[in-house]
DNA sequence: AAAAAAGTGAACTGGACAGTTTATATTCAA
DNA sequence: TTGAATATAAACTGTCCAGTTCACTTTTTT
């Protein structure tokens, strides 16, 4: 059998309009943007939006869920396997930060933010398939650190919440409300720097 | 002279109109609330409404200022001139944080957020009299502490900013977000403790 | 090449909503 | 008590936009 991708009814122009409303969607968020905006962007018709996807809601919610998948596996990949606890979470959380300040990861933010009453279903998604994933990574990340006497931690789901809010320290709102640049690469590795202090400072088991 | 308040020239029901419009607003976001809601809401005409605000954006922008200003009046007041740094740190967390998750916070939040794309002036506003104020004053105590002897701390700046973040670990994203109700004081004892722990961790002087 | 599937474009509907207008009423200060 | 300031109700304007419809074209399948 040739099994012809059995996956949806995605029509000819399925794509197309995904791009176009990922491309509006990001610059004008959900109430700023228009659907004849994204068909106009797509390069379809209004007709044929409309036979994917039943409203401009639904639209949005896909487009948003694709970020968000594109998020986590940006943001997270496997945490580096070394030995070496300090480089590792470095690293990660210089991947992480670099996705944090992102115009796409910001403006992800601002509209899951700024929707997230309107549609509690859109919350969950992003949360689960962004910050959840970042936190389950970590966590066994951690737990193997003390599994192998390098980490001393008593309350783990905390400390692998406090990692990334330790990672945003400062920037992340500056960033999110508009009110400053992109920091540079020394910026980032100077907060990087001090999370990964702080955290180790607390969490690092005593060198004998 | 009698200097009959020189203030404004507010109607009779000026205070109404900002009280019916901040109801409004924090219910239903900018977008989502209508005027036609917040005069029914203010028991006042739509005619008195425009003859005070130009329109829709002024509003808003006056309410989300005396919110602000709420805000960091209610979060920071003077930190606790104790001499014990943990419990000043700790007293002063428990009024952030307690802001941070209430529903009047929260909102502000979101609504700020969500709509400092189309108004940039919003989200310096809500930043230097909310944020930015608990920063300063953080700092300062912070200064005191190494002046005194009882803290050592390269870099304030970078201190300062970290520790509100490690006060909202995990909880307030999720509260943001409506995916989880209020935490329990003791859920929020528990952060706090971990955020004092983990911040002085690092920068308490090492007691000779 | 014929039939079926997918897409087009342009006009249209209906509702929501910001902001205006007007003729009238209430309040308050002198 | 009178006149100026303030407020009111309600209808109205204009705009924007989501979603629909339809007669027609293009692409794909067989």
């Amino acid at each position: 059998m040739n099994a012809p991708q059995a996956i949806v009814k995605h029509g000819r122009k399925f794509d197309q309009v995904l791009d176009g409303a990922r491309k509006v969607f990001m610059r004008d968020g959900f109430e700023g943007a228009s659907v004849d905006d994204i068909v106009r962007e797509a390069g379809v018709s209004k007709a044929t939006l409309y036979s994917y996807f039943p409203d401009k809601r639904l639209l949005f919610l896909e487009v948003a869920k694709i970020e968000c998948q594109s998020q986590s596996d940006d943001a997270i990949a496997e945490i580096a396997s070394s030995d070496d606890v300090r480089y590792a979470l470095t690293t990660a959380a210089k991947r992480m930060t670099r996705f944090f300040m992102s115009d796409v990861g910001l403006q992800v933010h601002r509209i899951i933010v700024g929707e997230s009453q309107r549609f509690p279903e859109i919350g969950r998604e992003f949360y689960e398939s962004g910050p959840a994933r970042v936190h389950a990574i970590l966590r066994q990340f951690l737990q193997k650190g003390v599994d192998a006497g390098k980490l001393e931690i008593e309350d783990i789901d905390l400390a692998a919440d406090q990692f990334p809010e330790l990672c945003k320290a400062g920037l992340h709102l500056k960033m999110v409300l508009g009110l400053r640049d992109t920091p540079s690469d020394a910026e980032i590795d100077r907060v990087i720097e001090g999370a990964v202090d702080v955290f180790l400072c607390r969490y690092e088991r005593r060198h004998r």
